[in-house]
DNA sequence: GTCTATAACCTGATAGAC
DNA sequence: GTCTATCAGGTTATAGAC
């Protein structure tokens, strides 16, 4: 047994979750080192003692935070037993049920898309992301050239897939204000988007 | 003839011009006084004597940035005589022009309908923005009742086509890693994205 | 009206006691 | 390993000279 004093590996735990927490809801520019700090139940110091810099302390948990999107979509993607009209909604399921626990994600990713895409890249690469990007790739292209499907170039599908798909979580402020109707929440809203999106993509791809 | 030294209004409008730079390209969060004082060419004081704090600052220039957007828009809305399909386009030529150039211009609404919404609404109001929005929605309603557009549900056509619109330019660094084709540059692929935006929509309304 | 000087505070980061 | 104390630098904001 462990004495009470020393949680060593316990408290580091503690500290990349409210990190993880705090950057994830704040951005990496609105938070300070101090938040997290409280958060953690910590003071300031100790944070730097487990990570020198506010930087590698962001570094230490933005591949955790993108890292939550992928194993879900990952595991749809590769399933090529099932049709990819099929695949592509289950992907969309997988995502919307990511953003519901984390609805900030999204405008989180574009932000640092925009503050440091470098790191972007780096984590992008670490989590293996081209190889499940060819393979929706190479799924959709052998549908379109054996005729199931409408030559479509691959990239404004993905582009109007990921517009539609984020969009509404990143400005749900507005889109709350704006679309939502009486007697109705922004998750009903949401679920009929959803539906919605789906039938776009499908009228792409088969008109 | 005015004095050399004083400048009335004449200061006032360069630091207005200096902030509505400095905000525009790097946000509420991401900007300093100092940053804003440099690029007018004066020191901070000045700067707080003009506008006390730096929320009242960005409030007297928030207006102006995303009123750059309005005019040319609300022309084109209000023009009756062009049929709605038309007018669709038109108005993504017209967003498209302000976006070239102020190519920050998306991701900047975006960070702050999420960082202070009040403001953007306050906003908004004053620029009178919901009779555009209503205008459309009218023209739009009408030739879906008269049989000449298919009835789709008036929120998901403006989701739609924001969210294409937004996303490229909010998410350029990403696009341009991922999107450009080689012997291409980031605008080729803009000006076919438009003319697809264009084509979904049309698709959309249609069939 | 514009400056210098400075207040009051918060930031990330380090040194050193325990 | 975690704390207190402290640093240097940057932040918004104000007081007061000119």
């Amino acid at each position: 047994m462990a004495t009470a004093n020393h949680n060593t590996g316990n408290l580091e735990q503690k500290i990349i979750e409210a990190a993880r927490e705090t950057f994830l809801n704040r951005g990496y520019s609105e938070t300070s080192m101090s938040d997290i700090a409280v958060r953690a139940g910590i003071n300031r110091p100790t944070l730097h003692y487990y990570f020198r810099t506010k930087e590698r302390m962001f570094g230490a948990v933005f591949g955790s935070i993108v890292g939550a999107l992928v194993p879900r979509v990952k595991d749809i993607i590769l399933r090529s037993d099932i049709p990819i009209g099929k695949r592509v909604q289950l992907v969309i399921d997988a995502y919307y049920e990511v953003f519901k626990e984390n609805p900030r994600l999204p405008l989180f990713i574009v932000k640092e898309i925009d503050r440091d895409y470098d790191n972007v890249v780096r984590t992008a690469r670490e989590l293996g992301l081209q190889t499940y990007m060819d393979s929706i790739r190479k799924g959709l292209q052998d549908e379109m050239d054996s005729g199931k499907l409408r030559q479509v170039p691959m990239r404004y599908l993905f582009m109007t897939f990921y517009s539609m798909l984020i969009i509404p979580f990143a400005t749900c402020n507005l889109c709350n204000n704006l679309f939502v109707a009486e007697g109705e929440c922004f998750d009903d809203m949401l679920a009929e988007w959803k539906a919605y999106i789906v039938s776009a993509v499908e009228r792409t791809l088969t008109i």
